[in-house]
DNA sequence: ATAAACCTTCCAGTGACTGGAAGCAAAAGT
DNA sequence: ACTTTTGCTTCCAGTCACTGGAAGGTTTAT
């Protein structure tokens, strides 16, 4: 299978696909004339990428996946606890824009929002020291 | 003043202000040592720099509000306006994280998590197109 | 035969820093 | 006065995960 076709069954841009190669994430074959043929077992690693970065995994992490999901002696809970660390970060940005949406709102009720140059918004990123 | 003495006022590391400078948000004054020297006004700058990334303002949006600020002839609208759009997108973020959240409880609400290697953690990642 | 679509590699850029090396300048300690 | 430490300078390279583009070879369609 070429690239593109790989391109289009998993989603994922051919660029993209390239530089997975690039950082070794997959390894297809390649034929005669120098191009790239995709195993069924490669587009199926490349599913498993798409999908989990998708879900917010670092490439780092989807490594971690792909190799657990070629270990056949895996246990799932050592990729629970992947996804689970993955949760807590997810978590723990919502809660961080959370608060800056609230700060937000709250400076954006502050301001006047009129022709006039006094801004409560500026004089709040002028006034204290950063945080 | 010093870089060392305009980082510890503003909270930013001096790598990052030298940054700063090199793209042209700042332009501190030079002694003839070569020092930077930051006045008054400059520190100000900074600070709003400081609390605007904070705020999760690109560096470009603080490039405009940095002109917002020095424009005395400027309409608070304009700022407010700014601020906005900053808001919309942080709720974005937070709804499509959202999403993710749910997503991955869901996932990991379906794996045994034991000893055993088949995981539907693994089955979903490989299962599907992404998207 | 020609055009288009597809493939290849390589280089450079994104955003917003961050780390480190090499080399002066200034301040502090003895 | 001398030495050490701290602080400043520039420049180069790396981060993360791509993305764009140039220059060129291959295959497919017309």
């Amino acid at each position: 299978m070429n690239i593109g076709t790989a391109a289009t069954q998993t989603g994922l841009p051919v660029k993209t696909i390239r530089y997975y190669e690039e950082i070794g994430l997959v390894t297809p074959d390649r034929r005669a004339n120098g191009y790239r043929d995709f195993s069924e077992a490669c587009v199926e690693q490349l599913r498993l990428l798409a999908q989990a970065r998708h879900l917010g995994f670092s490439l780092e992490e989807c490594r971690r996946l792909l190799s657990l999901s070629a270990d056949e002696g895996r246990a799932s809970r050592d990729v629970r606890a992947l996804a689970q660390q993955n949760l807590e970060a997810v978590r723990e940005k919502i809660a961080s824009l959370s608060a800056l949406e609230a700060q937000l709102q709250r400076l954006i009720a502050q301001c006047h929002g009129d022709d006039a140059p006094d801004c409560a918004i500026l004089d709040d990123l002028m006034g204290q020291r950063g945080n």
